[in-house]
DNA sequence: CGATTATCCTGTGCGC
DNA sequence: TGCGCACAGGATAATC
């Protein structure tokens, strides 16, 4: 699924491949994808002939900034893919909006599942005020302020977007097993040193999830601007992975259930 | 307040 | 071989 380190590496290759071109051609296929704009004429013409700027991030939200003081604000929800194509290409299956630029390539929105959207909105982002600070961005101190007061389950603290914002199903499991923290522990039963393990992991895992430019697992719902894979998923050592042996202790992972979600753990070195 | 459940949606993979 | 269904989970709303 597109979480914090599949989102940075589109950022990424969106600011390379588009950064300085000018949007000459928009097209929406029904009006799910852009449902946040009355219709898709409403968003469209917030594009039309503006360039990009620059490409950002916040959180699992991409921001393409443009030469007006809009902003093109794009989410994956659970399988949406953003493609580099050529000019002119046809819209595979699920393609739900394409945005093509001045001499350059189109870029392709697909999204079978329309979980994912676009939407253009001011500089001031006010549908993204409630996000609460990137992973990456914050230090010890700051994580432990936003855990250690919190009689909610750490897996919980991670994933909530208003709390830390990037981190889904799939990172929050790998950061607890590694920072050897069962996802049912109440955020605030956490000592000095469980916190500082936390930062760690959570800067550890989603650095390198980034430099393996993201996870694609075997439903192959992740592809890069390119259609190309991540490699991350080679260290996964608890996602997706119950009844195989923790690389670390050699006991089973286990999965539990809670919030209609998978939990998957080390029972052995996750206390 | 926190915890839990339902909703949206389609492709996949399992059991029978 | 084919059918039906559970599952995947990001964000949000509703309910307890």
């Amino acid at each position: 699924m597109p979480e914090l380190a599949e989102i940075e590496t589109l950022r990424s290759d969106l600011q390379a491949e588009f950064a300085g071109y000018q949007i000459d051609r928009v097209e929406v296929s029904g009006r799910r994808s852009v449902r946040r704009h009355p219709d898709a004429a409403a968003f469209t013409r917030r594009l039309l002939g503006r360039q990009v700027r620059a490409v950002a991030r916040k959180g699992k939200f991409l921001l393409v900034h443009l030469d007006s003081t809009d902003v093109l604000v794009a989410h994956m929800g659970m399988s949406g893919q953003l493609r580099r194509v050529e000019a002119g290409s046809p819209k595979s299956l699920h393609t739900h909006v394409s945005v093509s630029f001045a001499g350059a390539f189109d870029l392709h929105f697909v999204d079978p599942r329309t979980f994912g959207q676009m939407f253009v909105s001011n500089a001031d982002l006010p549908e993204l005020a409630h996000l609460g600070p990137d992973p990456l961005e914050i230090d010890e101190a700051r994580l432990g302020g936003l855990v250690a007061s919190r009689p909610t389950k750490l897996k919980v603290i991670l994933m909530d977007q208003s709390i830390i914002s990037g981190i889904g199903n799939m990172y929050a499991d790998e950061i607890l097993h590694a920072a050897q923290l069962r996802p049912d522990r109440p955020g605030r039963d956490l000592s000095p040193a469980d916190i500082s393990n936390l930062s760690a992991a959570t800067h550890r895992v989603l650095g390198e999830a980034v430099a393996r430019r993201g996870s694609t697992l075997a439903d192959r719902q992740y592809k890069d601007l390119y259609g190309a894979a991540g490699t991350y998923q080679e260290l996964h050592r608890v996602y997706a992975r119950e009844g195989k042996p923790c690389s670390r202790c050699g006991e089973l992972v286990a999965r539990s259930r809670s919030n209609g979600r998978s939990n998957f753990y080390c029972p052995g070195c996750q206390r």
